[in-house]
DNA sequence: ATACTACGTGTAAAATTCTAACATAAATTG
DNA sequence: CAATTTATGTTAGAATTTTACACGTAGTAT
């Protein structure tokens, strides 16, 4: 009863961002406004609402508006970027130890995905944080020096964190891809771990979103042949998917 | 006047998340609450702020994906955190290497730190965020596994991280301090990692708010006489001072 | 079963905060 | 310099929130 009520209350606020504490009353006509009040307040304590004059609105719903540095980023192409993400999160399967980088797509990722018992390694400061809010996920942060413009970990030292370490699965995803070039990023050291991905993890799935082809960045990280699967949206263009095909890589 | 004042108060709210209308009084004692009033209902047509029962909160941090409640990050002992982490970034030198913690107090000395040429080691991810915002600050992530409830990192293998650095300094904080057992934490590893930065570290700074004194955790990583200076606030006893005075530590 | 306890809830008064309205002062403009 | 706009101050009243206490229910121990 309450703990439903409480649940319910935070869906209406997700729904419609805010709400007055009349507005409550009307949806909730069989408790008074001090038991609303006394919901809001709890839900307040978990951090998933705010309590405003009148009434209260939802976390959720402040932080869609945009404004920082790195959300500024994830602006752009945000819709496919959502799709690739739950594509790659539908392919995550429970109790598997799984990399992640810590690109914008990554970032998706790591929202689309459900609480379920897997151990993630990231580099993404962003990712790791957002993950860190699922329960059942276990986080592992890949150190390192912070890049300021992405958010993410990348250093020469990172390789003693995958020593001993091995995932089942590494889904990354790339800024650059040319079927020449492979693909590619801007930072060697950046590059150096994800290739070490590639070598420790069992499968690499690959997210790249079709604004990306036809760029080439400084470092290559991985060639065609190297991944093992290849998630992008709607507009790939068919010619691409060919290439992919022709070396038995599953583009979806 | 009217602009720079508005553009204060937003700058404060940004640093200490929330703040109450006789907080904000108290910062502009020439202005009227109404006066203060007025701005805040301005910040908030811009988006900028939240206004809340008896004062505001600053948009980013609601943005800012946390660990913990926003109502208990930024009502407990907020004043005598920020002051502890105000005297601890006016010690900082430029072009010094330094290791932070990943606690709370870290979090605001990270929001005060002046955007100088520094290099800063921390545990912390939402530190690590935060001083990425810093032009000038490098910043290096000590990876491991993320702790949810403070968003910190810890992990036998930081080690390696450690073996080729050296700190000219290390600021740390405790959450439990007793003369007998002295500062403690509830994590064995985290205990671990913060005896390797008193290796690591020329010097050891604590931040040590009086709230946590007479409190034991089960892992002691400092002892009174391994730290070189102790930063607390004015409600620290004063016998408690004698003892690191007999020391001859610095209290401040 | 009885009493005790913990929990969720309701009620209403008290406290706090906010708004509105008007008055005053400062700044800007013609 | 007067006129008009803009910024600020003051107050009373409105609205919201908090506090304190009372009630009922369910579970638990005596």
């Amino acid at each position: 009863m309450k703990r439903e009520r409480i649940e319910e209350i935070a869906e209406l606020l997700d729904k419609r961002g805010k709400l007055t504490l009349e507005q409550l009353d009307g949806f909730f006509p069989n408790v008074s406004q001090m038991t609303l009040r006394r919901d809001l307040f709890q839900l307040e304590q978990q951090g998933r609402i705010i309590r405003v004059r009148g009434g209260a609105m939802s976390v959720k719903e402040v932080q869609k508006v945009s404004g920082e540095p790195y959300t500024k980023k994830t602006t752009i192409h945000t819709d496919e970027k959502i799709k690739i993400a739950q594509k790659a999160a539908s392919l995550i399967d429970e109790n598997c130890s799984l990399f992640i980088d810590g690109g914008t797509t990554a970032m998706y990722l790591a929202k689309e995905m459900p609480d379920m018992n897997v151990h993630v390694f990231t580099n993404g400061l962003a990712v790791a944080i957002e993950l860190a809010q699922k329960k059942n996920v276990h986080v592992t942060m890949i150190g390192g020096q912070v890049m300021k413009d992405n958010l993410s970990t990348a250093s020469p030292v990172a390789r003693s964190y995958f020593e001993n370490t091995n995932f089942e699965l590494a889904i990354i995803s790339s800024t650059a891809f040319t079927p020449e070039y492979g693909f590619s990023c801007a930072s060697q050291i950046e590059a150096d771990l994800l290739k070490m991905t590639r070598a420790k993890a069992k499968s690499l799935y690959m997210m790249l979103d079709s604004s990306k082809i036809g760029k080439i960045m400084p470092y290559t990280f991985a060639k065609v042949e190297d991944i093992d699967v290849l998630i992008t949206d709607d507009n790939f263009p068919a010619e691409m998917k060919t290439i992919f095909a022709q070396k038995n890589i599953v583009v979806m």
